[in-house]
DNA sequence: GTCTATAGCAAGATAGAC
DNA sequence: GTCTATCTTGCTATAGAC
């Protein structure tokens, strides 16, 4: 699978132009604490919930308490929007470069199901930011939601220009409507959150099943 | 749509068969109360999960304090125990009922977009209670998802069969896993209530991309 | 950066009046 | 059957010590 970028933590919190000696590589303890509590909170919200998650729990599972918490996050919508926000943006990355990996030679349905197989990789086996989102994103409050509008259709994009494509090269079935397809699609894939088990199922062969049912050979 | 039946509320809490003359289709105090906390429960646990919903929110939106739930319901979870249980029991029997309709005589393929189309009126049209079951099961306490694995099993049957019997008449597509087929379609129609509206959303349109993807004419 | 301590409020649940 | 009142616990968030 293709790594994943790690979320930049460049919030500049202090102006480091004037100490140019300093290592710029060397991670801030500030930075290390925020990225702890991120990918913890990412499994707490995953596994219980927005509501089901209680900041005491993010910090115990830290080594933290509850309160300290608040030097990182302003507070705990903030810190559950830059979760899901960085669960939107993994999925997003990780099928664009396998795209890119593919090229433009590959076939439309190769496209398709190497999109498929991304977006399934990036939910069952990379991290919990993307569960998270799609556990969480109905239940948050709306504060969360609206923060998330822009890359969540970004995202969307790219999925709308594959499947037109797909229905401009008449690759669709016959009675298959283009939207109808792309939801289909999204649905089976983010509800596989339900059932998928690492050791039991591959994704590959999940979005074989998938892109061979929807799309056709071109 | 088949009109759904009504859950059944003969929890024989008082002996009856003394009183003869008691108007037996009148429904006591008690019941109607206790219907009523149910459809509102459904509503609100679909709207803001388990963890979201207070008793205190419940209680004010069928006009009672919170305490007074518990003449009802022994508990939280209990209330939402029963909310879940009916829901996955409406979905189910719309389901069968849709089959019983279509009867023998009909194709397979028909009959499984039948039953795409009534899951999905279920979903959209109906009522809370299948909604609130899909929103809620992931985050809700141990307890409460225990007491649903056998009625979950019993629905999931239905389309094991249905999909089984597609598969052995060879009506999927070549390079599908019935398995990836049945987990796809009810990936697409549990997911399907992020998106859906019901104003601009027909079941049977969804339904006719579904079967016409996934399953051959026979 | 993280702690202790606590304010202020809301949760689930119970007891007893009516 | 429903209410009032209350217990206990847990929550988010803040203030100030270290």
């Amino acid at each position: 699978m293709s790594p994943c970028c790690e979320y930049p933590m460049t919030d500049s919190l202090s102006d480091r132009s004037a100490l140019a000696a300093t290592d710029e590589s060397a991670p801030k303890r500030a930075d290390v604490s925020r990225q702890q509590i991120l990918t913890v909170a990412a499994t707490l919200f995953c596994a219980r919930g927005y509501a089901g998650t209680s900041l005491r729990d993010i910090g115990a599972a830290v080594g933290m308490k509850a309160g300290s918490l608040y030097y990182h996050f302003a507070s705990k919508e903030e810190l559950a929007a830059e979760v899901l926000r960085i669960g939107v943006e993994r999925v997003h990355q990780a099928v664009e470069a396998r795209l890119r990996t593919l090229g433009e030679s590959a076939s439309l349905r190769g496209k398709i199901e190497g999109a498929i197989a991304a977006h399934l990789e990036t939910l069952w086996l990379e991290s919990d930011f993307t569960s998270a989102h799609i556990r969480c994103i109905h239940t948050a409050p709306p504060s969360v939601r609206n923060s998330l509008h822009q890359v969540r259709r970004d995202y969307e994009t790219v999925w709308r220009n594959l499947i037109g494509e797909a229905a401009r090269a008449s690759l669709l079935p016959p009675e298959a409507e283009p939207t109808a397809v792309r939801l289909a699609i999204l649905g089976a894939l983010n509800w596989s959150l339900e059932w998928s088990d690492p050791g039991r199922h591959k994704p590959e062969e999940f979005a074989r099943t998938l892109a061979a049912s929807f799309i056709r050979e071109g």
